[in-house]
DNA sequence: CCCCTACTGTAAGGTTCCTTTACAGATACC
DNA sequence: GGTATCTGTAAAGGAACCTTACAGTAGGGG
């Protein structure tokens, strides 16, 4: 504890505290911030005409009914500040720019071939998103990027990205110096559980673990509310994950050591779709066995069964209280497939969390990066000429 | 946030603080105090004269050397509060009582085959221990206890304890009428991780595991400095982690989904050495092949490669800094065996954490118990009549 | 229609808790 | 022996919150 900081510190955590129910709840009146900060409504007052004065909340409108005057109800200024947030993967770049309260103004794309390197495309997506939106560059208080890889949490930089050649360590140096405001780069996968928890299954949830199943495989952890990366950011890369039972029943895969990338995943989901004699792709598949296709039956159970293989070990580990199921194969499978996944695990194991499909309409991966960089933004809008 | 408890807050917060510091740190001065805490040293003055009325600090002695008079040197009253730590095994059930300070009185053991049931069993140990030390069992602010099994996290009571079959749902209950205050109940190697963590090998990581491998098989997982215990108490039960290369070389265990327990514990060692064609126990061998003896040297390999199966998909989940390995055959192995499961681990995945020996002495399961009672009774001796 | 009740919003004064300043006294170093 | 440096307490001050008090406004009952 250091000594100068706390002059403003309990004034500070009341202020942040304000601004975050504001932000959660919408519009409030001066009487009842104070209740729900733990002010009264004298403090509650002095509180909202600092943040007016800093230009952070406004009077939006007046409460109707109820007996006295109409009490004033005050909101944040959107115009506050803005943030961007991008979704970068191997074939198409996506963007989405938001104000302070989490409106989203504008989303843009960009096909990463056009561009020559990664600061570029990121100019270009960024520019062409916050035109759309209707404000400038200079407004936006941070960046906030998803793409697959590993992400050093020490320095915040990428480690290796394997699908994007041109994302590689030193691309946040580079970030940083061509926007000079704060970059956030985080793994797409664990961008997908921030907005699972934040909008989705998981809201509310302390323990859970969300599955990424798609071309690449992946899990993001949380664990007390909190995001898990890891020392080396490398928490709950599972593709890598040894798993047994490689004899399956109608042997599809390698013997022995068979990462569990290679049971689940869009190609092999292909693969095993043949083996069945179905034609289509794997997600197709799962589809078809979701809506009561009888012959895609056999396969929805056995990719819940290869599901369940590399699940259960993590459930033994971390025993989760829920896991979501998301990705296209998590999202095609729906509850049904999350139901025989749950099913397919308590035979595996003591440790049973709940399975559930995803419940992020839209990019979660973007939804997600959104999140992360809002909670930045926030904190720069608040700690900034304090 | 509540409106009543904010009054006192800073003040219960700083004061706080202040015991702390002192508990770890040993006595301070007045002025030293003030600085650690973040306050003046009127007011450091203030907070210590608050404490000395309260009968939990007092002046243990002064400084000597130094330029003006020898300052005045603050302490925790040892007699505060007590503690009681169990260590509750199938054949043996040990005791230690320490003071608030930390500082160990007295240890006791007991057959628990002498006793009718768990609350028997545990008073009559209480009794004994707290005899040694020269209080009574009313100077007790609680009982902490470690037992194998799994522990409800909400309730805290036992869920199962497959070695202890009188331990079982209730126990806490029973505890609680018995003896009329906190009674704390951890799974034994969730303890020892909390013993490493505060002492040992692990101070100071944030992320870390550590394995307990002994004739039970178990995994305490600390995530961000916390315990993390999972949504039904059964994060860690890694016995039952299914994992691949059941083939081995030497073959000896069965083959598909062979569980982790089956591959590593005092008993598959043991049969393990035979297949090498050793004598003596498997860990009389692990002990030997750490000497130098050759002839046990491919067997260590083998089993260090056995170990690496499953902390590799454990790493691949988490990716932990640390890996302690603990338990009989963690100690017997040493910095030989830990070097060995570290270059397997980096053989089998991307995350490879550093790979160390326990590094307590004694009873690491006593050892955490004490901990993890000596913090609750910390809180319980400062929040009375606060 | 009028009055009462219930609420908003501001002003004034009070409490808690920490801080700075000031000073008397003690100890080591030169 | 003088000085610099430290301890510990006293006095005054400031920050941040609180309660009380009151003027003013909206709805409902008689």
């Amino acid at each position: 504890m250091s000594r100068a900081p706390k002059t403003h510190l309990i004034r500070d955590t009341n202020d942040r505290a304000a601004l975050d129910l504001m932000l959660s709840n919408g519009p409030i009146t001066k009487t009842r911030l104070g209740e729900l900060v733990g002010l009264s409504k004298v403090t509650a007052g002095q509180l909202l005409t600092r943040l007016g004065d800093r230009g952070l909340v406004e009077v939006v409108g007046a409460q109707q009914g109820g007996r006295g005057p109409n009490a004033a109800l005050y909101g944040v200024v959107p115009s506050a500040g803005y943030v961007a947030a991008l979704h970068i993967g191997p074939d198409q770049i996506t963007a989405s720019v938001a104000d302070i309260t989490g409106t989203e103004l504008a989303t843009g794309e960009l096909d990463p071939h056009e561009a020559s390197d990664p600061v570029e495309a990121v100019r270009a997506t960024v520019a062409h998103a916050t035109r759309s939106a209707g404000i400038t560059m200079e407004q936006l208080r941070c960046l906030s990027i998803g793409t697959p890889g590993m992400i050093d949490p020490r320095t915040g930089d990428i480690r290796f990205a394997n699908d994007l050649p041109d994302w590689r360590a030193g691309v946040l140096e580079d970030l940083r110096r061509s926007f000079q405001r704060p970059i956030l780069i985080e793994n797409d996968v664990n961008l997908a559980g921030l907005a699972e928890q934040s909008a989705g299954a998981s809201h509310g949830v302390k323990d859970s673990v969300l599955a990424w199943i798609d071309r690449g495989l992946g899990l993001a952890v949380i664990v007390d509310g909190r995001l898990h990366r890891g020392a080396g950011g490398g928490a709950g890369e599972i593709g890598y994950l040894a798993v047994p039972g490689a004899s399956t029943p109608h042997g599809t895969d390698s013997p022995q050591h068979a990462a569990f990338q290679s049971l689940v995943s869009v190609e092999a989901m292909d693969t095993l779709a043949r083996a069945f004699g179905l034609s289509g792709s794997g997600v197709d598949c799962v589809r078809a066995a979701v809506e009561g296709d009888a012959d895609a039956e056999p396969f929805l159970e056995e990719l819940a069964r290869r599901l369940a293989l590399g699940l259960a070990g993590i459930c033994v580990v971390l025993d989760p209280e829920l896991c979501v199921l998301a990705g296209e194969v998590g999202r095609a499978g729906g509850e049904v497939l999350a139901a025989r996944v749950q099913k397919a695990i308590a035979s595996l194991g003591p440790n049973v969390p709940t399975v559930v499909p995803t419940a992020i309409s839209g990019d979660p991966v973007l939804r997600g990066a959104l999140q992360m960089g809002l909670d930045t933004a926030r904190d720069e809008v608040f700690a900034h000429q304090g």
